[in-house]
DNA sequence: AAGGAGTTCAACCGCGAACTA
DNA sequence: TTAGTTCGCGGTTGAACTCCT
């Protein structure tokens, strides 16, 4: 059985209060992000750490850019999806001051439809002959992440630099095919911090599609 | 004006990965 | 090596809002 990430007694839960929110701030102006488990006590909010971690990460950090998203962006977040997947931490990546619960919830209340109005099934972004799985939740079909993260042929996720380091990144027939497309120019670099840099020069580098100019940015 | 339907988006949940002792 | 802890992610939920009749 798993523990609770906190207790759940005297936890707020639901919207944050402009209190609670400057007390968050004003704690990570003095102490910086890190350690979101002790944050909350430290910074004297009801809070659960993962709650304070969601409510910087998404709403209160000072980069974060607000509003309407710009139509170069859901450009990219429309290819980097057909590369990618769900995987909408990485996608956030490319798109500054976006976050992965904006650019998630963008997808699936504005793109997703658009797509399908389109005539474009938003799971593989080819024109649908006949869409099979209308709803929502079970539609995310062959190439998304649900069998991508869950099932075989999954493209490595990597959740620090180092570990894409230790991988190549490989694509599934469809995502190759989706990479090859005349019509796909994602200028997607690999980047990584500086100390990492010197260490990897020797290692051979990672696999790219020379002829997309598709590089992928793993900078997370 | 009312209220039902549809949409948006902030927030929570559960899981797996990474880290630590 | 292993078990416990923490972090980060994607999926989902539900309250608030908007639109439509």
């Amino acid at each position: 059985m798993r523990k609770p990430c906190c207790d759940k007694e005297n936890i707020n839960k639901g919207a944050w209060s402009k209190q609670e929110d400057q007390k968050l701030i004003d704690y990570i102006r003095v102490h910086g992000e890190g350690c979101w488990r002790s944050i909350p006590k430290a910074a004297g909010l009801h809070r659960c750490g993962k709650s304070c971690r969601l409510r910087w990460l998404n709403y209160l950090r000072p980069d974060i850019k607000r509003g309407i998203f710009a139509e170069d962006e859901e450009d990219l977040i429309i290819k980097l999806h057909a590369l990618l997947g769900n995987r909408w931490s990485l996608i956030a990546g490319r798109l500054p001051g976006r976050t992965d619960n904006e650019v998630k919830n963008y997808w699936n209340s504005h793109i997703r439809r658009k797509l399908i109005k389109m005539g474009i099934d938003p799971n593989n972004h080819k024109p649908h002959q006949s869409f099979s799985r209308p709803h929502a939740s079970s539609a995310e079909g062959a190439s998304t992440s649900e069998s991508m993260n869950k099932g075989h042929n999954k493209v490595p996720i990597f959740k620090s630099p180092l570990a894409a380091t230790h991988h190549r990144i490989s694509f599934t027939e469809q995502e190759s095919a989706i990479i090859s497309s005349p019509s796909l120019n994602l200028d997607l670099t690999i980047a990584l911090p500086s100390s990492l840099i010197g260490a990897l020069e020797e290692d051979t580098p990672v696999q790219n599609s020379e002829s997309t100019n598709t590089q992928i940015d793993l900078n997370c």
